[in-house]
DNA sequence: GATTGATAGTTACAAATGCAACCAATATCA
DNA sequence: TGATATTGGTTGCATTTGTAACTATCAATC
């Protein structure tokens, strides 16, 4: 049997990713939240809306597999400080399309640009092969994991 | 100039950690919570001692990375229900030395074999050199990543 | 067309977190 | 010696989050 002393937490899968995201989140959050007054899931509603057309506000939870409170939260913030729009949809009135304003369109193209140049800066380090990899490894392991 | 709308969030490296980690630690933190009641600092913390011996409290927050306010309270909530004990050092009586107890131990030797199932059958769906280029991808962004 | 059941989204309350101020022990140095 | 700074660790308060219960709209069944 292998002692408990060889288990490395430096190996361990889940705490290698925990850190990863962290250290490669924090620059970037300082900016949407210096400039924006953002934050990560009101960044990432606003994104959804800007790559993807007006969505729903349960297609986002599902799309990004955020739970419908911090969504609804979040747009909620989003649409006081008017980056967004809510309008009830004709034949369902449950649903509400979410649209960016014209402020929330300016906002979503500054943060795309920033979040490239950030990413570049991040994968610049990697080689082509090692790019794939890593986002193909990744994927494969949001697309297994359990869904919250 | 590039489209904003060709960046794809898929691609963007924060956003893919972040997701990867979120899944990957969904079911083992499932398992220390139901099994131990511990949450994630508590568990890094008992990971620590466990695996490198008797610490202080800021050592380890030098090594994780974690905010002393959070390792405080997570030996406190550790303390009291007695998987850790705190001796304050000769010398110096500021640092406290933390140890596992018996109890601590036993929790750490179950986590620690639960861990490494857990990420065998994560890393079991890629090959070796995947594994070794996703490891040092990561370490790699930890290590030159801001520190908090 | 009333009853039951989903579904989209909100809200209320408890727990977790971040930040800053804080305390106590030590170090520094006039 | 005593004033000041630093360091390990804790506490208080405001913000964020998770969970569960709630409203409102629509669907299905009888």
């Amino acid at each position: 049997m292998t002692e408990k002393t060889d288990f490395d937490l430096q190996h361990f899968m889940p705490y290698l990713l925990n850190r990863a995201a962290e250290a490669s989140s924090l620059d970037f959050q300082r900016y949407y939240k210096a400039r924006y007054g953002m934050q990560r899931t009101e960044w990432r509603v606003v994104f959804h809306l800007g790559r993807y057309g007006d969505l729903t506000a349960k297609e986002i939870c599902t799309r990004a597999s955020i739970h419908k409170t911090k969504v609804s939260r979040a747009v909620a913030a989003l649409e006081k400080r008017r980056f967004l729009t809510r309008q009830p949809l004709e034949g369902d009135r449950r649903h509400e399309l979410l649209s960016l304003t014209r402020t929330g369109k300016a906002a979503f193209d500054d943060l795309v640009e920033e979040a490239q140049r950030f990413d570049d800066t991040l994968m610049g380090a990697f080689s082509v092969t090692e790019r794939d990899i890593l986002r193909r490894c990744l994927r494969h392991i949001i697309d297994t994991g359990r869904g919250s």
